[in-house]
DNA sequence: ATAGGGTTAG
């Protein structure tokens, strides 16, 4: 007996292939006749999986009113699955995205869900500022029609308030997740937690997490954002101790991304590297994103050589990886090996980004390459066509500046096509303090107090500058002035990394446990170095007082206080490294200086982003800013 | 089996 062909029921995913492949061909040839009808007999489940497979294989933005219409004539658009595929497509970032068509049929559908609502809050949290702004408008709208806020929505919603920046909205959506009860979903209130940490309030972001039944892994990695975020950096690293230590939420690689950039942060060298080696048992050091954390850990707490290292053992290296390591050879002193490592990334075929050249700029600057540097810029322009930014100008003015071409350096930012910000101010006046000049140091000043940004720090170095020519009179004005508007100093502080645990101190601190040592180990150093013939520096103070007076105020600067610490816990021979949160002073660099040679330690000082490396008595860099 | 989803490198 001959056997039949056999032949296919009408819902035999043949048959639904074929219908999709019709209907992908007629809509790629662009032909103007409609979207084939699904074939007779086809369930309406497996009708409605053919539709999406359909609406999901669309690539072309033309194609997409040809969908419609055909969604339309066989009653489908009225099917709120199928609607809700169609209308992500349309609403959410792809190159199909087309948001006020999204919108408009949105508006027109009869009888919008959750759901619905659910997807256009989300891409309109997505599409920009303005849209933000609708997106709450919906979410409002849909509580106006009653229908309740889910965690998803509501979640959308607290997007949409973080893009608009509005604050007072955010907290309107808290108090109606309290009302419609979600505060279990774990997503919902990490999503709120990050809302409260990207509007500087740690402590409401720790309350709901406090308050969250039940916390994973993401929920803990916002807990560490949030402290890295805002200024309590040591904490974040706590946080990963009790996940490490914990059986059930063990950290991941997001969590080790966050952790490293902390220990960059703090230059805690001996942390980052019990991260390293986690990540390694964890089998996350493939990560492209964990290697190129790692490199730029170590770079900030100044081991280059590790950092080239985990650089030449990537076998991928992208645009990141390459910035990472250019921006840390920059701000370890190494601006020759930053120039050429820039021309290797070329040569290699990896294009250069604004951060790439921010990086490269700053190595020009902290290594006095002003030519290259001029150079580079206008190559950046011409040739790899970046607008220069903020960061870019920021360099060119650190790098004149730091040649005492102050002058180029006031006109380049008078010249800017983007407007100053105060940290560019601050760059230049910095410059002024260490060239003593007052008259321009003034109108920076002014610049500064035009933007309302004035700070203490400002009126500090405008005082070292009137001190340093002798100008008492001015100096007793601004005192003066900043007495009577209630201006008072933010102390600096240092910290120092010992067997993994951060010290931190401050001028005059008295905090630490071991302060009684710490303070005899200073007088003693101070007593070596006066034999060695140290002599200190006591211009850089303000003060108009006698000298002896001004040599006690100096002594205890944070720095010398952790380079005291240091000697006092480290054997000789070894690496002291300590990390600054303002520039060293000239005194505490001749001071790091002589404790090199006379108590045998590599002194390691990071000041914001770059790096002094004392040792035998001498700085890399040869001046001492 | 049930759409839309939180944290993330220079």
């Amino acid at each position: 007996m001959r056997k039949l062909p056999p032949r296919f029921p009408s819902h035999h995913p043949s048959f639904r292939t074929r219908f999709i492949n019709t209907a992908a061909t007629a809509l790629h040839q662009n032909l103007r006749t409609a979207v084939p009808s699904p074939p007779l007999g086809i369930s309406s489940k497996a009708a409605e999986k053919d539709l999406i497979a359909l609406i999901k294989s669309c690539t072309k933005k033309s194609h997409l009113p040809q969908i419609h219409t055909h969604l339309i004539r066989t009653s489908f658009l009225l099917n709120p699955t199928i609607f809700l595929h169609f209308l992500s497509r349309i609403s959410l970032p792809s190159p199909l995205q087309n948001l006020p068509y999204g919108l408009k049929i949105f508006q027109n559908y009869a009888k919008p869900n959750i759901s619905l609502y659910g997807t256009m809050i989300r891409a309109h949290s997505l599409a920009g500022n303005s849209a933000a702004l609708l997106g709450f408008e919906l979410y409002k709208e849909m509580l106006h029609l009653d229908i309740s806020s889910d965690g998803l929505s509501s979640s959308f919603a607290i997007k949409c308030c973080v893009k608009m920046e509005s604050w007072f909205s955010g907290l309107q959506v808290h108090s109606r997740i309290l009302r419609d009860g979600c505060q279990c979903d774990s997503l919902l209130l990490t999503t709120l937690m990050d809302f409260y940490s990207l509007n500087g309030k740690c402590d409401e972001a720790c309350k709901v997490f406090d308050e969250m039944s039940h916390r994973d892994t993401a929920a803990w990695n916002v807990l560490i954002s949030c402290y890295i975020r805002n200024k309590r950096t040591r904490d974040a690293l706590s946080v990963f101790d009790i996940m490490e230590k914990s059986k059930g939420r063990r950290p991941d690689d997001v969590s080790c991304l966050l952790v490293l950039e902390a220990c960059a942060k703090l230059n805690a060298l001996e942390f980052g590297e019990r991260v390293r080696k986690y990540v390694k048992e964890c089998g996350f050091d493939g990560s492209m994103k964990i290697s190129n954390s790692l490199i730029a850990m170590y770079s900030r707490c100044g081991c280059v050589e590790k950092a080239y290292e985990i650089f030449e053992s990537m076998g991928n290296k992208d645009v990141v990886t390459w910035s990472a390591m250019i921006g840390g050879l920059a701000s370890n002193g190494h601006g020759e090996q930053a120039i050429r490592a820039f021309r290797e990334m070329q040569r290699v075929g990896v294009a250069p980004d604004d951060q790439t050249c921010t990086a490269v700029l700053s190595g020009c600057s902290h290594s006095g390459l002003v030519n290259e540097g001029r150079m580079f810029f206008n190559v950046m322009r011409k040739e790899l066509g970046i607008v220069p930014n903020l960061y870019h100008y920021g360099c060119m003015v650190d790098m004149t500046g730091r040649a005492g071409l102050l002058d180029e350096a006031y006109e380049l930012i008078c010249s800017m096509e983007v407007k100053p910000d105060a940290a560019m101010w601050r760059t230049l006046l910095g410059a002024c303090r260490n060239y003593k000049h007052a008259a321009l140091g003034e109108k920076v000043v002014e610049h500064l107090i035009e933007l309302k940004a004035q700070e203490a720090g400002d009126y500090v170095l405008l005082l070292n500058i009137y001190s340093s020519i002798s100008d008492w009179e001015k100096v007793s004005e601004v005192r003066k002035f900043m007495r009577e508007k209630g201006i008072r100093t933010t102390p600096a502080s240092s910290t120092i990394e010992l067997k993994g645990k951060i010290h931190e101190f401050v001028a005059d601190d008295v905090s630490h446990p071991r302060k009684k040592e710490i303070y005899d180990m200073l007088d003693e150093i101070n007593m070596q170095l006066k034999i060695a013939g140290y002599v200190a520096e006591i211009t850089a103070e303000l003060h108009n007082t006698c000298a002896e007076e001004k040599r006690t105020t100096l002594s205890y600067h944070s720095e010398k206080l952790a380079i005291a610490f240091g000697i006092l816990a480290t054997a000789p021979g070894t690496k002291i490294r300590i990390a600054k949160d303002l520039r060293i002073c000239l005194d505490c660099h001749n001071f790091a200086k002589t404790v090199s040679a006379v108590y045998n330690r590599q002194v390691v000082i990071r000041d914001r982003n770059r790096f002094h490396h004392f040792r035998d008595g001498r700085c890399s860099c040869n001046d001492y800013w």
